[in-house]
RNA sequence: CGGGGCGUAGCGCAGCCCGGUUAGCGCGUCUGGUUUGGGACCAGAAGGUCGCGAGUUCGAAUCCCGCCGCCCCGACCA
């Protein structure tokens, strides 16, 4: 077992683990790699999927189900695909377990093996896209925007809470289209709606980008990402969204009937995020104290504390305050634990990240007041009871915006140019994070690039400036930077 | 699968090199009391196949051999 590691600047990743445990978001169980989420990391992740529920559904999307278990074969329509995912995937192969001849428990009954081996999906590409080629017949049927929240499986050789687990929840969105253009388009509306999210709800600054050749998921034509900066100046892909083409339409023959009579192959999408972007919400904010949580996505945004304990006269005074907050649509709680001290308490919200804490005693009501406790900036003041409501409400919106800002400034002091490979080498090494870099445009320049420092082409930002300049490891002409980082 | 490290109370660890009373410490838990505006204090109590197996020895947590498990780094990846 290893030790304890308690501030951030000694071992971020272990740091991360560590903090994942005692805020009580999230273990691993039973399964090697297998990942618990527990009640706290679950509620805040409840609110991030029902707030991109909410942005899919105005989009114009609706979710649907579909099977966890995938025939063998479906995988290997598309030769791509197959490559990308054979690699990792659980499979069944048996479907009926019975004693042991000599009492030592249950074996695997061999005569129920399965004809055709399962596949635990590791993504649902395959497996709609057979189900689609009866969906869609016509143009009638087009566009085609579902959605689904589910749980895959990847055999990861090596895992990390939220980061990557065996097993995570995510949703995967599938459409289907009529023409290219718009596949493209939702493609790109898709990305959007991602950025927004971790932008306006996770106070989580992002690039957006097109992933190169060898990044590109699995059977996409295109894959477009968003990438985000974690405090030890590594990169985290936050999101993707695939343009798929025409690939899997004609893996699952998936053809419709136009409006001029003529049969064509429709045009896909997917796109995703995971259970990941929790670990993305705890590595970008946090610090030594415990967790930062934003306040759109915190379970609990304002907690009350009566000092020393629960009397009679604080309580109600915090009732009064708490009905004044949940009128106003703040999730808000009184601490009526009579049994720890305030000081313990104020440490254990820190841990946990609550947004604004409101300690509540004799003598702060002699005075007409209460103290707030932001946690962004851990700021303490004395606020008048009298207009409280509208102080808070007002706070949460401002510590929302400063987190956003305070992320922004380290992503963008992290975002740095090189022009020679010593400059990219010591910037790599040294403050981290991206550095903006012309590159040939060649795979195996980038898997040079890669085999040399580790660090790897995160994406090539949108609308991005074009120049002339000569790549960073190659030398060779190039048309743009590109940005590199370390990711996890 | 390669390179490191670690398995001792619920958690975190010391003890091992150099074998020797009844295996310790901190946190947590339980009981009682005093406390209560930043992780309280005092007193007492419960809690252990020292990862497993075999060996050396009068005697093994400690030494030898074998096995198992876990963690970290690398290859794989949302």
């Amino acid at each position: 077992m290893s030790k304890e590691i308690t501030s951030r600047a000694d071992d971020y990743a272990q740091w991360y683990i560590d903090l994942v445990r005692k805020a009580g978001l999230a273990d691993y169980a039973a399964v090697k790699g297998c990942m618990v989420i527990k009640p706290y990391g679950f509620a805040i992740w409840e609110h991030m999927r029902d707030q991109l529920d909410r942005m899919f559904k105005d989009t114009g999307h609706v979710n649907a189900y579909f099977p966890l278990l995938i025939p063998k074969s479906f995988l290997s329509k598309e030769a791509q695909h197959v490559e990308g995912f054979a690699k990792e995937c659980a499979v069944v192969t048996h479907y009926r377990l019975k004693n042991a001849e000599d009492g030592s428990g249950v074996v695997v009954d061999p005569d129920a093996k399965l004809e055709e081996e399962l596949i635990i999906r590791p993504t649902s590409e395959t497996i709609i896209w057979n189900t689609y080629r009866d969906w869609i017949q016509s143009h009638r049927d087009l566009p085609l925007l579902i959605n689904q929240w589910a749980n895959v499986v990847r055999w990861e050789m090596r895992t990390r809470l939220f980061l990557r687990t065996t097993e995570f929840l995510w949703q995967e969105g599938h459409t289907a289209h009529a023409t290219r253009e718009e596949a493209v388009a939702e493609t790109l509306t898709m990305l959007d709606i991602y950025a927004r999210f971790a932008e306006e709800w996770m106070a989580l600054p992002v690039v957006r980008g097109l992933k190169t050749v060898n990044e590109r998921f699995a059977g996409a034509e295109d894959t477009y990402t968003i990438e985000a900066l974690m405090q030890d100046g590594k990169a985290l892909q936050s999101g993707t969204s695939h343009f798929l083409g025409q690939n899997f339409a004609k893996a699952f023959d998936v053809k419709f009937a136009t409006k001029e009579n003529t049969v064509e192959f429709v045009w896909a999408t997917s796109w995703g995020v995971s259970t990941r972007l929790m670990g993305a919400l705890v590595m970008a904010h946090s610090d030594d104290e415990g967790l930062i949580i934003p306040p759109k996505l915190a379970p609990t945004q304002v907690v009350i504390v009566p000092i020393p304990k629960p009397l009679p006269e604080l309580t109600e005074v915090a009732n009064t305050i708490a009905a004044d907050l949940k009128a106003r649509g703040i999730r808000v709680k009184i601490d009526n634990d009579d049994q720890n001290r305030p000081g313990f308490k104020f440490a254990e919200y820190e841990k946990l990240g609550m947004p604004v804490r409101i300690g509540l005693g004799a003598r702060d009501l002699a005075n007409g007041t209460v103290e707030v406790a932001r946690r962004d900036t851990k700021e303490k003041s004395s606020i008048p009871l009298d207009g409280l409501g509208a102080h808070i409400e007002q706070l949460l919106v401002d510590i929302q915006a400063n987190m956003f800002e305070r992320a922004r400034a380290y992503r963008d002091e992290h975002i740095t140019p090189a022009n020679t490979w010593t400059e990219f080498v010591e910037i790599l090494d040294g403050k981290g994070g991206f550095v903006s870099a012309h590159w040939d445009g060649t795979t195996e320049t980038e898997l040079a690039i890669k085999d040399e420092t580790k660090a790897t082409i995160r994406c090539i930002p949108i609308d991005n400036p074009q120049e002339v300049g000569v790549c960073i490891k190659s030398g060779k002409p190039s048309t743009q930077r590109v940005l590199f980082a370390r990711a996890y």
